[in-house]
DNA sequence: AAGACCTGCAACCGCTTCGTC
DNA sequence: CGACGAAGCGGTTGCAGGTCT
């Protein structure tokens, strides 16, 4: 079966023949590709356009690089892989000569094995864990080791759903102390507050050094960051490199929602409930997250949370969900 | 030596997005 | 605003070459 486009015609299929590349890139170097509909008869060649297109952009295009990915390359697809998901398009951009094509196949026969074998899952990038007999409580118990041992108040029991936990305040006192405290109100021997915030380590170090690098979308997948709960959370509650919120606060409406209701598990509701809603208002010449105030705004219902940074006086924004 | 199996990669397929009318 | 074609994209397939038994 053929392209939609050529069904008509009689299209050759397979590999190219040296012939047929000479032939392609003479026109397209010499003609530019135009309608990619029009080459092949522009050039002789019995394919259909699609497949010039292809074999143009994977492989006889001038500005490709070749051989084997370097380090730098393969932590790069995996740093941007980690945010952005399966758009290889959009990782390619960050490997200049390489393609989208190129890139998926490395990490389908390269880099999705080193993270498996390394017990990493390569779509979430959080450590892999085991399964356990039921859902219900492989999700509740699962969650455990994302905590660190010291992290006394992040315990939850299997029978507590983090669901129903929620977060204690709504006003600004608290958050202008740096603390976001929750309360999980299911059960009366549960009713304990939380004290977390992200260190400045995850900020600083990982989070905004992404976000320097270049035009990286919006919509931040941080499920990856959870991955080393020591430097995401603790149960600090000074964060010295924190800026102070404003009074008054810009709260960044919700984005884009990353991932599918399909991987929603304990995971993720965990995280959610652990999860921020920052707004921002102008902070001049400052990079650091600004967490804000007034911004749970009674909203924890939604599968997803927002983060934002500010770089110099631009502000950016994105949302993240498992 | 030969067949089975594995691996990497080029190419295809079908869906989505974009642009034009 | 909807229809249509072109382009873009990601998942999948097929094949050649390598490795294993």
């Amino acid at each position: 079966m053929g392209h939609h486009c050529c069904s008509k015609q009689k299209v050759k299929r397979g590999l190219w023949s040296p012939e047929e590349d000479d032939r392609l890139a003479t026109h397209i170097i010499n003609h530019g590709h135009g309608s990619w509909s029009s080459v092949p008869k522009l050039a002789g060649l019995q394919r259909c356009g699609k497949s010039c297109r292809l074999r143009w952009i994977n492989y006889l295009r001038p500005d490709l690089k070749r051989g084997s990915f370097t380090e730098e390359e393969e932590r790069t697809i995996i740093e941007v892989h980690r945010i952005l998901g399966n758009r290889w398009a959009q990782i390619a951009k960050h490997l200049p000569g390489r393609t989208d094509n190129e890139v998926k196949n490395f990490w389908n026969s390269c880099i999705k094995k080193k993270l498996l074998a390394q017990g990493f899952d390569p779509n979430t990038h959080n450590l892999l864990q085991k399964k356990s007999k039921s859902k219900t409580n492989a999700s509740k118990s699962a969650n455990h080791h994302r905590f660190p041992s010291n992290s006394s108040s992040l315990v939850f029991s299997d029978d507590h759903d983090p669901q129903t936990c929620f977060p204690k305040t709504d006003n600004d006192t608290e958050l202008q102390n740096n603390t976001i405290n929750f309360e999980c109100n299911n059960s009366a021997s549960y009713t304990q507050l939380h004290n977390i915030a992200p260190t400045s380590d995850f900020w600083s170090n990982e989070f905004l050094a992404m976000n320097k690098s270049d035009s990286i979308s919006n919509d931040v997948n941080l499920c990856g960051y959870t991955l080393d709960e020591n430097s995401i959370w603790n149960t600090s509650t000074s964060l010295e490199n924190f800026v102070q919120p404003m009074q008054t606060t810009q709260v960044i409406p919700t984005q884009e929602i990353i991932g599918g209701a399909n991987d929603y598990d304990l995971d993720a509701s965990l995280f959610n409930m652990l999860s921020i809603n920052y707004g921002f208002e102008d902070y001049p010449a400052s990079t650091t997250i600004l967490p804000a105030a007034g911004v749970y705004g009674g909203e924890m219902g939604y599968a997803m949370d927002q983060v934002a940074w500010c770089e110099g006086n631009n502000f950016q924004c994105g949302s993240f969900a498992l």
